[in-house]
RNA sequence: GCCAAGGUGGCGGAGUCCGGUCUAACGCGCACGCCUCGAAAGCGUGUGUCCGCAAGGACACGUAGGUUCAAAUCCUGCCCUUGGCGCCA
């Protein structure tokens, strides 16, 4: 969220970052916002002279009282004040409300850098690494692999879960583990702390950490509770400091979170259905950093860097793509995707996203470190480390053997009690 | 899930029975200043949010309501903590 401040002092910011966006509906906001804003303001000052009025024959009558003198004319004058100043409190929380409405879905305003564009088609590419090889055979896709192998099951998942869970088994199962155990290892040696977090999370907390629509669109809620499955334990780690003030020497704060992620994908169809690649869940190993502003942009690119090398120690040639402005969403302010090589494919798919959401979620969650004698809002990050099912998925093309094995990434085998193969046959 | 006791500042802890000079006694911590060569001690000041150019004012005692001229204080729902019982990997 934006301050309401910041908006009063430079909507022409706002407005250009909005323009930039090409988002028309929310330009026409500003105007409406700021006007809300006078109005509430002013209002906002009727209503404390009218409470002050009332405090005032309050204590008049407290001190009548205490003399022993008649009341019953001050406490006639004073039973007609709450009524108004009910009416009038209503009215202030009324247009408190539509501001904050408001707030909640006005966009973060962007990196200078984050180019212009429609969807994901215009994100621009700033990086690749790694040699594509040709594999010389004709390469399955994932999905069936991992079925004739016997490594997984996704239609008994279908059937008792429904489309976009599976069963893996024994040495998939194990890379798993091993892909979040390599990812640990490597961030707790940067000084990540590690963290495992609540499944489930509140409404109230969660609205400080995502977009509004997303509870429709992605979150799962647990009937008759106010509960909410975490779509990435970014969330839940975000709200473990809100309403905090950090001391300036406790940044930057780096957390490396742990957890399985939940996720409707409502409106996602196509060619990826089966397989790992758009499941309902998954487990993510997450980068989570709490910094001062001056320090953020520095942070985003060393948490770019972590995943980077994550996927060159697997050798898995990637790209890295800044996402432009149809793509990135409102909260971050500039954001990175690594997107892993497909060689079945032959196409970049999205594995990691690499977000700066400079102080939006921070304003949210009331999360600022005390700089000398003023607060101030923190900077928050967050990137995917791994996640998982679609590390797997690359794995599992980049590494298909002639014979129809999958050698295992030489990082991942001390990970893997040696296993230096899965699929071979014996 | 049941029973009991609780929830007040950065922390400990009064105040709640019996509504009113109670946003907070007393203590600790932290920041700044004085003192000092420097420090400790001591002394002083400050230490929640919002509106306002300011003067000033409003709000804030887990949370949401209710009663009242007036609520930390009385009433109700909910959340949480601790202890006991029950259930349980």
């Amino acid at each position: 969220m934006l301050d309401i401040r910041f908006i009063r002092e430079n909507p022409d910011i706002v407005r250009k970052d909005l323009k930039k966006r090409n988002d028309q509906e929310k330009l026409k906001w500003i105007d409406a916002l700021i006007k809300k804003d006078e109005q509430y303001r002013a209002l906002l000052q009727k209503e404390q002279e009218l409470r002050h009025k009332r405090n005032l024959i309050t204590q008049e009558i407290n001190e009548l009282k205490k003399q022993g003198k008649d009341i019953k004319a001050k406490v006639k004058e004073a039973s007609e004040l709450p009524e108004k100043v009910k009416e009038i409190t209503s009215k202030v929380d009324e247009l408190r409300l539509e501001i904050s409405n408001y707030l909640m879905r006005i966009p973060n305003i962007l990196h200078d850098s984050v180019p212009i564009g429609k969807d994901d088609t215009d994100n621009k590419t700033v990086k690749k690494w790694g040699e594509i090889r040709k594999p010389g055979i004709e390469l399955k896709d994932h999905g069936s692999l991992i079925e004739s192998l016997g490594l997984g099951d996704f239609d008994k998942a279908a059937k008792v879960s429904g489309r976009g869970f599976y069963y893996l088994f024994n040495e998939l199962a194990l890379m798993e583990l091993a892909l979040q155990r390599f990812t640990v290892d490597m961030l707790m040696k940067k000084g990540f702390v590690l963290t495992q977090v609540p499944l489930m999370l509140r409404r109230k907390p969660y609205e400080g950490v995502t977009d509004l629509k997303d509870f429709e669109t992605m979150m799962y809620k647990i009937e008759n509770e106010d509960l909410y499955l975490i779509a990435t334990s970014e969330h839940a780690i975000a709200v473990l400091c809100s309403n905090r003030v950090f001391n300036e020497e406790e940044l930057p704060r780096k957390y490396v979170g742990v957890s399985p992620c939940f996720r409707k994908e409502i409106g996602s169809h196509g060619v990826d259905e089966k397989g790992l690649f758009r499941v309902h869940q998954f487990n993510k190993v997450e980068q989570f950093v709490f910094c001062k502003p001056e320090e953020s942009w520095k942070m985003h690119e060393e948490l770019i860097k972590n995943a980077e090398e994550i996927f060159q120690k697997l050798k898995l040639p990637y790209r890295i793509v800044s996402v432009c402005t149809g793509d990135i969403g409102i909260v971050a302010a500039k954001k990175y995707d690594l997107e892993a090589y497909m060689p079945r494919e032959k196409a970049y798919k999205e594995v990691v996203s690499c977000s700066n959401c400079t102080a939006y979620q921070a304003a949210r969650l009331n999360i600022k470190y005390q700089k000398g004698s003023e607060k101030e809002y923190v900077h928050t990050l967050n990137s995917t480390a791994i996640a998982t099912s679609r590390a797997l998925r690359a794995i599992l093309e980049n590494y298909q053997q002639k014979d129809g094995s999958i050698k295992v990434p030489a990082v991942l085998v001390p990970y893997m009690n040696g296993i230096k193969a899965i699929g071979k046959k014996q």
